[in-house]
Formats: C-alpha cells, sequence, structure tokens
DNA sequence: CGTGAAATATGTATCGT
DNA sequence: ACGATACATATTTCACG
C-alpha cells in the first residue's frame, strides 16, 4: 500500500497521540473529518496501523526489572532457531526479541517482577533449549528512553 | 496512587486495546460507562497512563534496521553518565536506552534507515563522545517480538 | 474530498448505596 | 467515596454532491 504525505502526517500525529478525537487530527492535518477518518479506517484495515495502545508509566506501577538477555546458539540451524523463536515469542515476560548478526545470536528484552522471577524464567525457557549455548544477563537499573514511534522514511 | 482491581483490568484492556469506545470498555470491565470514563480520566490525569499511540507494521513502511549498541564507559562517574543519557535521549534514532549493571554501562535500541545513516549516527552521538571507551553494535536481522504492555503485579 | 444530518458516544449533574 | 441513571453536548459515520 503506498502511503502519501497525508497518510504520513496522519501516521506522524497518530503515533505520537492517539486520543485526539478525529476531528482534531483532521484539523491538525489540514482534512475535513470525514476524508481524515476514512484514511485512518484505510490504514487500519490495510495493516499499517497494527495496534493502538497507552503506555503507562512504570514508575507508577509495582516496580519491575528489566533485563538485556544475550543469547549464543550451539548451532546456526534454521529450525532450532525457529523453534527457540516461538518458545520464547510465547512467554510474557519476553517483551522484545532480536535476531541479529554476529557472536551474538538472540537479544531479549525481559520483563520480570523481581530476581526469583528472573530465576524462573531462566530455568524455564532458558536452561532447557537444548541449542542454546550460552548467555549473558545485562540488568537494567533504569530505563532512560522509551518510545514507539518509527519515522516515516 | 493505589490502584484496586478495577483498575487494573482497565489498564489491562487498555494497554492491548485503547481503541475500543468508553462504552465497550465499561462492559469489559462490569461498570456503568460513566464509572468507567471517571477511572480513566483519573488514571490519565494522576498519570499512570502516559500517551496513547498507534503502533504500525514495520513491514508496512519503508524498511529499517535495528540496532543493539553495548556502550562502555571510560570513567563511571555520575555527572558523565548524565551527560551522555541528555545527550542521547534527544536523538530520533534512540528508540530505547538502557542504564544496565555489568561489564556494559547502557544498552541502546537504535533504528536506522540504513547502514550510512547508523555510520552518521555513530559518528555524531558516540565517537564524539569523550566518556566513551568501547561500544559493540549487534545488527538486528529480525525483530520477532515488540510488545508494549506490563504486568500489573 | 467536502457537506450535512442521523446514529453513537462522551461528559456532567444528580441521586442512591 | 463510588457507582448508576438520565440528559445535554460532542463526535463519528454515512449518503450524497
Amino acid at each position: 500500500m503506498a502511503l502519501d504525505a497525508l497518510d504520513r502526517r496522519l501516521l506522524e500525529q497518530l503515533q505520537h497521540d492517539a486520543s485526539q478525537t478525529n476531528q482534531a487530527l483532521a484539523h491538525a492535518v489540514g482534512l475535513s473529518p470525514s476524508a481524515c477518518l476514512k484514511r485512518v479506517k484505510r490504514l487500519k484495515e490495510a495493516g499499517v496501523i497494527v495496534q493502538q495502545v497507552v503506555l503507562l508509566d512504570p514508575q507508577k506501577l509495582a516496580p519491575s526489572l528489566h533485563m538485556v538477555v544475550e543469547i549464543i546458539m550451539a548451532r546456526d540451524h534454521r529450525a532450532l532457531y525457529q523453534r527457540f523463536v516461538e518458545r520464547v515469542m510465547q512467554e510474557d515476560e519476553v517483551k522484545q526479541c532480536y535476531q541479529v548478526t554476529g557472536e551474538v545470536d538472540f537479544v531479549l528484552i525481559v520483563e520480570v517482577v523481581s530476581m526469583e522471577a528472573y530465576d524462573d524464567f531462566c530455568d524455564r525457557v532458558l536452561y532447557t533449549d537444548d541449542n542454546l549455548q550460552k548467555f549473558r544477563t545485562l540488568i537494567s537499573r533504569q530505563r532512560n528512553k522509551f518510545v514507539t514511534h518509527r519515522a516515516l522514511s
């Protein structure tokens, strides 16, 4: 699906604030409400807009720990990788999973309520995978930045 | 601010789908629309809900590269760290910044449109910082998972 | 893409528990 | 203090130009 300048302006807006009314959005990009609504609807149907969510302030919730986990696989085999990815994706603690090049094979961002919970996670997900050779955990003291928006070319 | 079971159910819902109408939300958690609206408003005012955004499908947009960047500082000094954090936070390419413990000091998730753009970023942000000792870049071939929701204790 | 009117939802005041 | 009901206001949504 081709995105024109108007679509990009809409997405730019919505990536920063999706709570504004359709009217406000229309005004912000210089469209009539109906035309604006049609475009947003089209972007949703086309799958460009995947989801609309609220982001919460971690400080206002029960404290949690973020871990950056680097994983080195024993063998670079497609099916084994695939199995690992599927395993990892269904775990709630895993918030992000990157497949990377170099010495490391995967980087996970894992969020847990406590060190014990992380131990459990490692036992359950990491130590049991027989293609996992080694992993290293970087414990996050602080998440200084977290934004979800993407540049639109 | 204390969150009761009803607040948690609301946040649970909104973290997965913030596009639903207040009526639908009210019904989902078993409240009247007005009571539901009051609670959501309160959660926003209290700063528990920080932002409402749309998430886009990376596949549907112009391709981009994610980098996981591990940074080791020369000296563990608070003011120098602070300066680096502030520098890094204002860069659009930096989507996430974690301050971690261990050999590595910072982990960044950086998103760029091309390898050249990443070179530029390194020149501009990393190579110019005089407290930065060393960094390692893990190039993401694929982002297998990315979710924003948090567990609510 | 814009206009305008019907359908829906939001927001507020008031009452009841 | 919190939720429900009902009503006024605002927004969404659709047919048509």
